[in-house]
DNA sequence: GACCAGGCACATC
DNA sequence: GATGTGCATGGT
């Protein structure tokens, strides 16, 4: 925890939040909610996500009960603005399917019972959840600190030098883990920070966070762009 | 019209 | 284990 590694992690982190400030993700009401839209965003802007929840919303549909009673053509039809509709509906509803049967019962608080590496497992053992919608899961609907690997950590960590190009999930999920605190409000905020710099469209001369940050790092090393 | 967006499962080698 | 492909909407 101590070491170049985690000073120079802490110091992305600050220098991320500095310009950025507080993303207050994961956005949503509830757990219920967190967990529908990590399921909705695999792969999809969040524009798309939050007219597919407001869908549901409407519908009355962001309840456990009324969800899992509902078929997948309904489920299917309501979140079509979040593209993938049809596996996506599959997947919302091996989810229910999951908390519905034992030995949760459709209780999320036995849910958030479950210590995290058993429930990490246990959500990867539904069809349609894998590692990065599992983290989000765990981290944002749960609190648990799993820091959540996406495709934005994995560009922008690497554009630094920090992994290369066959760096896998875990790996890069080690690197945070490892050289930070176990902190679910620092990797909620280190995580939501990281997509708001990778949406940026980020040039060399640009001023934004993530270039003084690759000055700051590897000042001579500009990756191709 | 092309390209992208907070992945995942499955087929094939 | 690595690589390729289908899934689909809405914004730029």
């Amino acid at each position: 925890m101590s070491g170049m590694l985690s000073e120079r992690l802490r110091e992305i982190h600050d220098l991320l939040y500095a310009c950025y400030g507080p993303q207050y993700w994961w956005p949503g009401e509830s757990r219920f909610e967190i967990i529908l839209g990590a399921i909705l965003t695999q792969n999809t802007n969040w524009r798309n996500v939050e007219k597919a929840l407001g869908n549901l919303k409407a519908a009355g549909m962001l309840d456990e009960e009324r969800l899992a009673a509902a078929d997948a053509e309904t489920v299917s039809s309501l979140i079509r603005p979040a593209g993938y509709y049809n596996v996506k509906a599959v997947r919302v509803k091996n989810f229910m399917r999951w908390l519905f049967d034992e030995p949760y019962w459709g209780d999320l608080d036995a849910v958030a019972r479950v210590e995290t590496e058993a429930l990490r497992e246990s959500l990867l053992g539904v069809k349609g959840i894998g590692r990065e919608t599992a983290d989000s899961i765990l981290l944002y609907a749960f609190g648990r600190p799993v820091f959540v690997v996406d495709a934005y950590t994995c560009r922008v960590m690497g554009r630094h030098g920090f992994i290369d190009g066959e760096a896998d999930y875990e790996e890069v999920r080690r690197l945070f883990e490892e050289n930070l605190p176990g902190d679910a409000a620092l990797f909620n905020e280190y995580h939501a920070l990281l997509v708001r710099v990778g949406k940026e469209q980020c040039r060399p001369t640009a001023r934004c966070a993530g270039c003084s940050l690759a000055h700051l790092v590897h000042e001579s090393q500009w990756p191709a762009w």
